[in-house]
DNA sequence: CATTCAATCGTACACCGTACGAGTCAATCA
DNA sequence: TGATTGACTCGTACGGTGTACGATTGAATG
């Protein structure tokens, strides 16, 4: 099994220029890198969305060949990988120490999240099916430690972060969805007219008209941090 | 936009048999119907998974040509919404309207609910990004119903509702997600060893190892449900 | 100058969903 | 009865996909 794939080293030319330049074609466009291939496949994903990245449209925004690609990354599943934990880099993080408010500072790295996946709806469709990659391990990494200085337990650590982790997925997902459905009005009108006869409760409660979607979030997890089991 | 489009009326035929015998074809196939496409197409799904559906393999185990199918579903899309939809239909409703006991109702839906998208892998990974069909929109007002019953305010419905609906959904499209990416040791195994140095804490409290996720599941459902705002 | 090797890319192939139009056969009508 | 309709089936063909393979380039190295 896979013995000649050589998938994505992806070292960078080592081409000492005079700036920091990158390596240039003769032709002006800037060579190829795993950075750039990642970061326009993001750029796609954003405009196109999940299976509107097309690896020749992706290689013809990039000015090069489609298989120019695959000395890159060795298949199509490793740019959803390395997109999908590209956008959860960190661009910075303040770190409060602040053990008082450690509420405060875990509210802020959910909601953080939840930003970035509802920025990048793809992102939080192919989070669920992809391996974790280094970002959002490191992500898990400072999550259990704020929550392990506000005094959950080792033995409740678990608990505490899939039901973090969980709701703000589902949270997201959802609501990432629904901003889609909500383009196609056909549908929505169609669903209605069957809605006040067979589905009352949801019809009074208007659930999938008014739904306040951030205020939701907010007060589900409130309900979440409040129960959590601490020392 | 779609001027001659058909897609599947699916109205059984007509024939009128001595039995309940469905129509068959001369060679002793029975005949296609919405009915056998979509059960078809779920056994396929659960076999195959959701990007091994294929619309010829679909044909060949029906015993029909390809082209036949979309008489009956329009195009590979209706065919994901119908299996999605299928699934979650309703066996058998015991429905306790015991007052008193509504939660342990609602723990009870939920839990049917997981139950479900745990033995259909593929229909938690596309739920989200899916129209709501008749069943599921159903099970949501079943669920809206209790909740109200149970002394949850209209005002109070659509945090309640979605909060628990997130959190069973990311639950279980995590879950079902690190069933399969168990599968490959290999991952693991080379996961495992960048852990135990740049990720500490998730090192000591085995988070990615052993996680009890049914127990997890439980107690974050409780949680949640000792918080809903009732009257 | 010869060799090596990272990197690029054109061509070709297998496979996918599905448009199109022709075929079948029972029910219906003239 | 024979003609017509309409529900249903299906073979062929087309455009688009990911990617295997091998040729090519050009700088670095011996």
């Amino acid at each position: 099994m896979a013995v000649k794939r050589n998938g994505g080293q992806g070292k960078r030319p080592p081409r000492v220029e005079a700036t920091a330049q990158a390596g240039r074609k003769p032709g002006g466009e800037p060579s190829l890198s795993l950075e750039r291939i990642v970061a326009t496949a993001v750029e796609l994903l954003d405009a196109e969305g999940i299976e509107g990245l097309k690896m020749r449209q992706l290689a013809d925004r990039l000015g090069a060949g489609v298989m120019s690609l695959y000395w890159h990354v060795g298949n199509k599943e490793e740019v959803f990988d390395l997109a999908l934990d590209a956008v959860f880099a960190f661009l910075d993080q303040p770190q409060t120490d602040d053990v008082e408010d450690w509420r405060k500072g875990v509210v802020r790295m959910l909601e953080d999240w939840r930003a970035i996946m509802l920025r990048h709806p793809w992102s939080a469709s192919l989070l669920p099916r992809r391996a974790l990659g280094a970002n959002i391990l490191g992500r898990l990494e400072t999550m259990s430690e704020a929550l392990s200085r506000a005094g959950v337990a080792d033995a409740d650590m678990n608990v505490a972060i899939w039901s973090l982790w969980n709701y703000v997925l589902g949270a997201t997902v959802t609501r990432a969805s629904f901003a889609l459905s909500d383009a196609d009005q056909a549908a929505g009108q169609e669903r209605l007219s069957a809605l006040s006869e067979r589905y009352p409760t949801i019809e009074r409660t208007r659930l999938l008209l008014d739904s306040d979607w951030d205020g939701t979030f907010r007060k589900g997890l409130d309900v979440l941090l409040d129960g959590l089991p601490r020392g």
